[in-house]
RNA sequence: GGUGGAGUGGCCGAGAGGCGAGGCAACGGACUGCAAAUCCGUCUACACGGGUUCAAAUCCCGUCUCCACCUCCA
């Protein structure tokens, strides 16, 4: 439940104005945010996916601030390279669409992401995008297209802030469409609506309007959804960079021709590269998150993309991937042992380290807040070796309480499948126990030889042995292979 | 041509006028039968050339390199 009010302690760079400003809700207490989701054309990669990580970390941070939070991800369910896939794939572009969102889905849950308040697809607000053309139409911002195609367009010199999202002047533009003018009255005008192709198109992807038979342009699907579920005024829209022109430039001026305030500040992301460029379909430089997660686990590849500043450029690597995970499990480590050591602890009812939480609120400054997550967990491994404490109890609730808020609670169900099922864990520690026994014995009567050897058996099997001062404990070490 | 961003120690990665984030790796020490884990310590960096200042990785000028966007892109 939301407290009200919720103080002002949050502080978000905002793409617009390119500083950083204290964040004031459009309503007390609530936050609404959009942010473009995927255009199904193909399965997520791990550019994408580190934009709903972003988002995730963003509203899992306002939440704890106690705002209401409503996010909203469009799903675009329709455009030119899904239909274009119908004829490569063989089968009809709206299943292909819905296997990618599947796909989608599948890496959300995969990575510990919440879902969002509401997923809408562009296919299913067509009225509320006609609703948007034919105010844009009136207001003298919208045409139909000269050549009778059936498009409409915005008219970008109609509308005199145009640019002003991306700090460009419309005369500065290269103008690349020049060549294809399509009976536009700028170059720079974009389809609000595309005329129907029937010698091109399947039937299936077109709505009738009152300019004729036809779909959606890309830019009026986010505008239309956005003002359905967030108001005409919202607080914030997000994006990858790559977004910021044209779509967010393109939304935010036929919003507000249309009227609306629309989003009152912008949070982008930085993108992936691979081999020093952009990971990109286009470009063919692509890492599916299905495929890197084969490599390390999932919440390793999470923390690998939440530690680096949400707008620092990640050049992904699978030695720095390999390195986060090392990085991790240290972390790791101290939650597993600590946990063991007390029984466990509830870290909703910790307290919040005071320097994670300003961190935090200096723009989701997650490398700040990580240092400080370092600082606690050092202090808890140092008391770990005088066993169950007090003291103990409130390090590892502390460090767990921040991991949460990242998403990287090791211990959290989301993670769950991480030691295999729970019957045959259990089955399995009896019988490592016994072998433990065995080495202790062993140790015991100084027969070190064949203390090592059970060591070197249960290795073998994928089993690390570590004496502590608390007796033996064992790891499975191996799980991820041979899960795989 | 236009608009932004970046170049930090072996590596990853913060910071943005003075007090050297943090992690990984390496090395030394403690602990251990030996390990592992952990702790303590060591390794003193900011692309280059000028300038401002008592003081510059941080500000200014210039140069080089890289990335993103101006075409579908998270």
């Amino acid at each position: 439940p939301a407290r009200y009010p919720v103080p002002v302690t949050l502080r978000l760079y905002d793409t617009a104005t390119r500083a950083v400003h204290d964040f004031v809700p459009v309503a007390p207490g609530k936050v609404g945010i959009y942010h473009c989701g995927l255009t199904v054309q193909g399965p997520p990669h791990v550019g994408h996916i580190r934009k709903e990580v972003t988002f995730d970390v963003a509203r899992r941070w306002f939440e704890h601030l106690g705002y209401d939070v409503t996010l909203i991800a469009n799903i675009t369910d329709i455009d030119d390279r899904i239909l274009a896939r119908e004829v490569d794939e063989g089968r009809p572009w709206w299943s292909i669409a819905y296997a990618n969102e599947l796909a989608l889905h599948e890496a959300y849950a995969v990575l510990g992401c919440l879902p969002p308040t509401y997923e809408p697809r562009a296919t299913g607000h067509i009225p509320e995008m006609l609703e948007l053309i034919g105010q844009l139409i009136t207001k003298g911002h919208a045409y139909e297209a000269a050549d009778g195609s059936g498009d409409v367009y915005f008219d970008v010199r109609s509308w005199p802030s145009y640019g002003e999202l991306s700090n460009q002047r419309i005369d500065d533009m290269e103008a690349a469409t020049d060549a294809d003018p399509r009976g536009k009255r700028d170059p720079r005008d974009f389809a609000l609506w595309k005329g129907f192709k029937k010698e091109e198109e399947p039937a299936t992807a077109a709505w009738s309007a009152p300019w004729g038979l036809g779909r959606p342009g890309w830019h009026l699907e986010c505008s239309a959804m956005a003002g359905k579920y967030l108001g005409d005024e919202f607080d914030i829209h997000g994006g990858g960079l790559d977004l910021r022109f044209p779509h967010h430039e393109n939304e935010l001026a036929q919003s507000r021709a249309a009227g609306r305030p629309f989003a009152r500040m912008w949070m982008h992301n930085a993108m992936v590269n691979l081999a020093g460029e952009k990971m990109s379909k286009s470009v063919g430089n692509t890492m599916l998150v299905s495929a890197v997660v084969e490599r390390v686990r999932p919440i390793e590849l999470r923390y690998y993309l939440v530690a680096p500043h949400y707008r620092s450029v990640i050049e992904f690597s699978f030695e720095s991937l390999a390195e986060a995970a090392t990085a991790f499990q240290r972390i790791e480590g101290f939650v597993l042992r600590a946990t063991e050591m007390t029984g466990g602890v509830d870290p909703t009812a910790a307290v919040l380290c005071a320097e994670f939480a300003e961190a935090m609120d200096d723009d989701l400054s997650v490398p700040a807040a990580l240092a400080a997550l370092q600082g606690v967990l050092r202090e808890g491994n140092k008391l770990l070796a005088d066993g169950d404490s007090p003291a103990l109890r409130g390090n590892l609730g502390a460090v767990r309480r921040m991991l949460g808020l990242l998403g990287l609670d090791p211990l959290s169900p989301r993670w769950a499948s991480r030691d295999g099922d729970p019957a045959l864990r259990g089955s399995l520690d009896v019988l490592v126990r016994h072998l433990i026994e065995q080495r202790q014995d062993a140790r015991q009567s100084k027969d070190f030889a064949a203390a090592d050897r059970v060591r070197d058996q249960l290795r073998a099997a994928g089993i690390e042995v570590e004496d502590t001062p608390a007796g033996a404990r064992w790891t499975v070490t191996s799980a991820t292979a041979e899960e795989s």
